[in-house]
DNA sequence: GCCAACGTTGGC
DNA sequence: GCCAACGTTGGC
């Protein structure tokens, strides 16, 4: 069972986007790097990853499921590109930030410390645990399955 | 707004 | 197939 990590910037998706869309889901479109469509390939329906917003807040700030395995992305036009749907599965208390990551111990093999500009990326359950954790929440209630 | 890190492109 | 040039990302 994988754990994912997806980042965007706020002002362009925010967790407030994803989350008025609904139980339907979004594309997460717009994916122009192989590394992170290979990703997008290896989710399955049901996993669950977290939402970071990138530039302005630098912080996770949600848990989000994959509701579509990886498909053609809609907004591309040269069928290179694919994408997978997620819908807002729960915001976390309290958003943990990208100091808050670096400045814990357990995180520090983290991609998103590692290669930060890598926009999916996976997350180990150990990781996904601590930062449910620091954001006030039960990784129980949010994993999947 | 700057720039380091990284990925991609294209000339050779 | 190498690598310099270029564009983009994202932290600072």
């Amino acid at each position: 069972m994988g754990y994912w990590l997806f980042k965007s910037e706020p002002h362009k998706w925010s967790w407030d986007d994803q989350v008025k869309k609904g139980a339907g889901g979004q594309e997460w479109d717009g994916v122009r790097n192989y590394q992170a469509r290979n990703f997008m390939r290896a989710m399955k329906k049901g996993e669950r990853g977290f939402f970071y917003h990138s530039n302005e807040g630098k912080a996770v700030v949600g848990v989000v499921e994959i509701v579509a395995e990886a498909h053609p992305d809609s907004t591309d036009g040269t069928g290179k590109w694919e994408c997978v749907d997620i819908k807002a599965v729960a915001p976390l208390k309290n958003p943990v930030t990208l100091d808050d990551i670096k400045a814990d111990g357990r995180l520090d093999e983290m991609v998103l410390v590692k290669n930060s500009r890598l926009s999916v990326q996976p997350v180990s359950w150990n990781e996904f645990q601590t930062i449910c954790a620091l954001g006030g929440i039960d990784p129980n209630e949010v994993k999947a399955g």
